[in-house]
DNA sequence: CGAATTTGACCTGCGC
DNA sequence: GCGCAGGTCAAATTCG
C-alpha cells in the first residue's frame, strides 16, 4: 500500500471510537479522549451495541438479516476533531499514523462560511475590486472566529453500481472535482431543505471501483422528505451497503471475518420508509434516546435512518 | 419554467 | 512566496 493510499484512508476514516468503546469493554488508551470532556463511549455505537448487546455480527444478522459471512465489510467512522489525529490504519492494521486535519477539511472547518465567502465574492465582482483588499481582511478575520466549530463527518464504503446512493433525503450536487490519484470525481452535495447545511461527498474507490465512499458532514435539522422515503429501494437493489465503524471493522473482524481480505457481503435493505424523524431506532429503552441527543448517536441515526436504527418484530 | 446539474473560476490551507 | 489540491461558487445548461 502506497503512503498516498495510506493518506487516503487516513483521511477518510480517522479513528474516532474503538472497538472496545463500542463494546464497552475496557480500553488500554482511555486518555485518547479526554482531551475536549467528550467521551465516545457515551455516545456512538457503544450505546446501540450496549442497548443490544450483541455481538456486530450478530447485531448484522438480528437487525439486519444478514451474516458475516454473506455482507461485505468496510469501513465508516465518525469523525470527531477531537480525535482527528488519532489514527490508525484499520484497512491494513498498520501501526498508528499521526495526520493532521487536512486541507480537504477546510470547508468543513469553517461552517457557515459560505455565505461570506459567496458575499466576498460578489463584492469582488461587483466593486470591481477595489475592495478586494478590504473584504478579503473582513473573511479573514471572519474565519478565524468560525475556526473552532467543525460538523461531525460520517464516512463509509458502499459496494453500489450508483454513485449517489439514495438515502431519503433530497441533495443538491454543488460541486465536483477531480480527485488526486484517483480517475473518479469526487461529488460535493448540500442537502436541499432550507437551514439544513448538511453535506455529504461521494467518491468511487480508486482501489475498488465498485466501491463508493460517501462522507456525510453536519446533522439533519429536519425530518426525510416522505415522499421519497419508498425510493430508497431503488438503490438499495444494486448496492450492498456496509457500515462499518472504521475500528470496529479492524478491531472485530480483524481476526475474524475481516482478515483474510475480509469481506462479509450481502445486501442490505436501506428501508428508510420505516423511519421518522428522531422517534424511529432499534434502541427499546427511551432514556437511551435521551441521553444521545446531540451526540454521534444522534448524528448515525439522522443518516443511516434504518441500517442501524430499524428493527423489526 | 422552475429545479437540478454541470463546469470553469475562484478561494483557502498546506507543504516545500 | 509559490504551487498544489481540496472545496465552493455561480453562470450556463439540462432536465422534468
Amino acid at each position: 500500500m502506497t503512503n498516498e493510499t495510506k493518506d487516503f484512508y487516513n483521511y477518510q476514516y480517522p479513528s474516532s471510537f474503538s472497538l472496545y468503546e463500542m463494546m464497552n469493554l475496557p480500553t488500554s488508551t482511555p486518555s485518547s479522549y479526554g482531551n475536549n470532556g467528550f467521551d465516545p463511549s457515551s455516545y456512538s455505537f457503544t450505546d446501540c451495541i450496549q442497548s443490544s448487546p450483541v455481538a456486530y455480527d450478530s447485531l448484522l444478522q438480528k437487525s439486519f438479516g444478514l451474516s458475516p459471512s454473506s455482507s461485505e465489510v468496510f469501513n465508516s467512522s465518525i469523525d470527531q476533531e477531537s480525535k482527528r489525529d488519532v489514527v490508525t490504519n484499520e484497512v491494513t492494521g498498520e501501526t498508528p499514523t499521526r495526520v493532521s486535519a487536512p486541507s480537504s477539511s477546510s470547508e468543513a472547518d469553517h461552517p457557515g462560511e459560505d455565505s461570506g465567502k459567496s458575499q466576498r465574492k460578489r463584492e469582488l465582482a461587483e466593486d470591481g475590486g477595489e475592495e478586494n483588499q478590504s473584504s478579503k481582511k473582513v473573511g479573514k478575520a471572519k474565519k478565524n472566529e468560525e475556526k473552532k466549530q467543525r460538523e461531525p463527518r460520517v464516512s463509509f464504503m458502499t459496494k453500489s453500481e450508483v454513485d449517489h446512493l439514495e438515502d431519503g433525503y433530497r441533495w443538491r450536487k454543488y460541486g465536483q472535482k477531480a480527485v488526486k490519484n484517483s480517475p473518479y470525481p469526487r461529488s460535493y452535495y448540500r442537502c436541499t431543505t432550507q437551514r439544513c447545511n448538511v453535506k455529504k461527498r461521494v467518491e468511487r474507490s480508486f482501489q475498488d471501483p465498485t466501491v463508493v465512499i460517501t462522507t456525510y458532514e453536519g446533522q439533519h435539522n429536519h425530518p426525510i422528505p416522505t415522499n421519497l422515503r419508498g425510493s430508497s429501494a431503488a438503490a438499495a437493489m444494486y448496492s450492498d451497503f456496509i457500515m462499518t465503524p472504521r475500528s470496529f471493522t479492524h478491531d472485530m473482524f480483524g481476526t475474524a471475518a475481516y482478515t483474510s481480505n475480509g469481506s462479509v457481503e450481502g445486501a442490505l435493505d436501506y428501508g428508510y420508509g420505516q423511519r421518522g424523524y428522531g422517534s424511529v431506532n432499534a434502541n427499546p429503552n427511551a432514556s437511551h434516546q435521551e441521553y444521545h441527543q446531540g451526540g454521534e448517536y444522534e448524528l448515525l441515526k439522522e443518516i443511516l435512518p434504518s441500517i442501524f436504527f430499524k428493527q423489526e418484530h
